[in-house]
DNA sequence: TATAAACTTGACCATTTTAGTCGGGTATGT
DNA sequence: ACATACCCGACTAAAATGGTCAAGTTTATA
């Protein structure tokens, strides 16, 4: 079970962008520079928030990203969403009344993974980007 | 966030291990037909299960492998270390003071995946082999 | 108005991981 | 003896990951 790059770097980067665009858009070369990592990658990942409507974009010279939603209001859950960072604990069709391997019938572990897919969700649910401006203002002393 | 299926097929095998080992040892053949599993990959799983002395091998006809444990000994973290599933969601090195790409200090969210891969391996903490027995005992019904 | 900064889009790619397979063993109950 | 079942290591096809690259378009500002 690991966390991708695009799920951390999504994060990181928003964090980033919180902490700056309230005086003026903030270019993704500066999140670059700042997070160390690839600009190219990052247009991508910007791509698709932009698409899930979590920020804005404003072309053109001094142009960059700004958050479309209040810090409290992006949840990592839609951030992750947003990135196509799901949690998969089974390879069987949830609404399918078929289990894994071709079974007729869900299998032995299906309701554990089920119960581990909502305990890991709910970590998502309850955590905003809020959070982690306050947490990490705490963490700089 | 996937979980993959060596470690799904892991528990998956002990359950049904631990449900008809009482009566005589359990060849990987008859697990490979009842939960649909490769029989070849099951072998290597068993290996390593057997390494760290969660199951005890009987060699020959009627051979087979049983428990080495009470099912209640036996916690989803020891099953996932054993079959090195593991819940990563940092890159960087945990002990290092240095963060991810390479950067001299951890990063804006680093304390936050942290908090996530406690979250996690909580839930593996807490189940144990016998929580799915009787679990399924009831979803029999 | 020329220029450069910065977003936009889509294709491409190397590497790593996953989920196995395959081919040989060795031990042992009947 | 022989079939059953564990044991062990090498190999591999396919998918996912973590990017890169090329060729745009938009717009502030000098
Ligand atoms: S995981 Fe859903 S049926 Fe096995
Ligand atoms: S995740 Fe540990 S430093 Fe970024």
């Amino acid at each position: 079970m690991k966390l991708t790059s695009k799920g951390r770097y999504a994060v990181m980067a928003l964090v980033d962008l919180a902490r700056f665009d309230n005086i003026n858009p903030v270019s993704l070369r500066d999140i670059s520079l700042r997070q160390g990592i690839s600009l190219d990658y990052l247009e991508q990942i910007f791509s698709k928030l932009k698409k899930n409507e979590i920020v804005k974009s404003i072309r053109g010279t001094q142009g960059g990203y700004v958050l479309n939603k209040n810090p409290n209001e992006i949840k990592l859950t839609n951030i992750f969403h947003a990135v196509d960072e799901k949690v998969k604990t089974v390879q069987c069709k949830k609404e399918s009344k078929k289990g894994c391997n071709g079974k007729a019938t869900k299998c032995v572990t299906h309701n554990l993974w089920d119960e581990l897919e909502v305990h890991i969700n709910t970590f998502f649910e309850n955590k905003s980007l809020k959070d982690l401006l306050n947490n990490n203002q705490e963490t700089r002393v």
